[in-house]
DNA sequence: CCGATTATTCAAAGCGCTTTGGAAATGATT
DNA sequence: AATCATTTCCAAAGCGCTTTGAATAATCGG
């Protein structure tokens, strides 16, 4: 059933059903009633493809997902960030469009569902330090909201990012209060953006301290748990093994614990761990007490918050870019104790 | 820049020029050529809006997420799925909409993104064992493929499912050759489809070699790691423990994994486990040998596999449904071992 | 070189909605 | 009762594309 066959039915102009549904003004209670409960009884929904063509809106959402970044990126924490903004698109009316496409393709397709108009909006996931997508989407014209930050891009952009140095300098700090003075990095893709804060926040929270960090005891790669397990491994297997693991992520962490189990050690006794935490709905660090001490933030919660801000920013532009930074809580479970005693 | 203007700044109708583009035969090639070139020169992309008001398709794919599902379905298995699926759309012109509703609405969500015309189709996820969108789509006559099955829905339906009696049949009794005769079950929640099916395959394995199933040692909840932990935590603190578990995911075994050693027990050894393997890209099962005896199938390749055959069936609707049963292979890792000599 | 084909191109009519600019009906004010 | 302001409703013009039916240009056999 169309709007005309629709107003038909009830003996009135399209203009009026029209104004009715859509909580104009110009109609009266009892009229607008009338329509909502006749589109009701019907099963009457305007048809969003004439809608949009007639609004010039198309009230969805762009994501676009290199397909060969998922390890990194998208697999872990991504489900959640969807489930967050998810949420706050269907009370907004909004529903998310989700491209999938090979990397060398990503630039292009921005740019093809901006131009072809198939969204209003995007979100940008896992920026890389330079990132190229931030000035193509300030070309095109179309709003746009960084989950993350882009160091090197020196223009204003709309973000939200965690605080990774301060976390990872606070996680560091926590162990070198502990005692511990050997601590290996296990960190995500150094190309990411936030891989490089987290890095900083180490080292220099190392290097506040009199210690220079260690090469051998930094790696950086995909957040896996096989990785966390060869890193940890490997690194436990030196002459002079660290006594304590700041990892990237939850994942890579159960690799370490079974690599320090393989061992024959004890996680939080012979060696201890902390990880950052995005607070991942089916990899929960623990239902009461944490598995883990670490430094925790919610990346559900950032979907929620990027997909609010980003329709605000459809709403009305804002004068000057949006940019939150959001604080990451400590804390502490079984996985951390003092440093073993030198022999 | 829309069609009118590109096709008055070539000098052509704007018949020709759209013809040119969605190749037509009843146009040259050299004014093709000339026609595909200017659109690159300038950037003309189609407006997608207008395009499938005219055609009558949106060229998108619905999938509907519940919120509060995420952790049995969404999360693990999902974002593997999306990114298959999510392929093989691009390769073929369509868009992915995601719509994240709360548990209530999904049925009305269903219902309204058909309605408006958002959607050529669905995928439908994590089918219950009688589960009632597959009689609404019907009812509503559009096309969509069911991942996974639904028992008690007696009418034919498109779907593909992966063998999960089977493969339970045969995780059990690869353990049963082993010697083990106290083996528990850690599924998923029961009122999935695939979880039932598990059941039953663990079941009836049991059965064939006489033993009846012990109700202390099978459980089912949302699969995540501190089920699995506190799930194995528990029946091993019984008075006759098991000796080995059957696990329905990857993420409650690594739960497992932590619950046997926390009682300082040896996985492999002592205790025994094997598991559904999904494939996740990012909990890859050990890299060369696996860490974990498993039945496999790549859930990725099921997205695929979906999401080719629901745009054959939107292109031509088949004369009876399809439907495809995946066996998964089984793949020994170091998790399983003879059952210990009894005492 | 002409009428019949065939290859190109075009004008115009939708697709189903929103929205502008008015008209009709109602109520308030003199 | 006449005037004016409001409320309520409507006809018609887009939104930017595809596609039908028809016109024109090019090609060909005789």
């Amino acid at each position: 059933m169309n709007l005309r066959e629709f107003s038909e039915k009830l003996g009135l102009s399209q203009t009026t059903v029209s104004r009715a549904l859509n909580g104009y003004p110009e109609v009266s209670e009892a009229t607008r009633k009338r329509v909502q409960d006749a589109a009701i009884a019907h099963g009457y929904h305007p048809n969003q493809r004439a809608k949009s063509l007639a609004t010039g809106r198309s009230m969805q959402i762009g994501h676009v997902i290199p397909v060969s970044i998922q390890h990194e990126m998208m697999n872990v924490v991504f489900a959640d960030f969807i489930a967050g903004a998810g949420e706050v698109y269907g009370r907004n009316g909004y529903d998310m469009l989700m491209s999938v496409v090979s990397d060398d393709d990503e630039v292009k397709a921005y740019e093809e569902l901006a131009r072809k108009g198939s969204v209003d909006g995007f979100i940008v996931h896992g920026p890389t330090d330079d990132d190229p997508r931030i000035a193509l989407l300030q070309k095109l014209g179309i709003p746009f909201f960084v989950h993350g930050r882009s160091t090197d891009v020196r223009v204003p952009y709309n973000h939200l990012d965690v605080n990774n140095k301060r976390a990872f300098v606070r996680a560091t700090d926590f162990l070198l209060d502990l005692g511990h003075t050997r601590i290996g990095l296990i960190n995500g893709l150094e190309r990411m953006d936030f891989a490089q804060r987290r890095r900083h926040g180490y080292v220099s929270a190392l290097r506040a301290r009199g210690i220079e960090p260690d090469q051998s005891l930094m790696c950086s790669d995909e957040m896996t748990e096989p990785y966390g397990y060869k890193a940890a491994h490997d690194m436990l297997r030196k002459t002079r093994p660290p006594t304590a693991f700041v990892a990237s992520s939850i994942v890579p962490a159960l690799g370490i614990r079974r690599a320090i189990e393989d061992s024959g050690l004890k996680l939080g006794k012979d060696v201890s761990v902390i990880c950052f935490d995005d607070a991942i709905s089916y990899l929960p660090n623990g239902s009461g007490e944490p598995i883990f001490t670490a430094t925790r933030s919610s990346v559900r919660d950032a979907g929620k918050r990027c997909a609010e801000l980003l329709i605000d920013i459809i709403k009305e532009p804002p004068a000057t870019p949006i940019a939150e930074l959001w604080e990451a809580e400590l804390v502490v479970g079984n996985s951390t104790g003092p440093a073993p005693a030198k022999d």
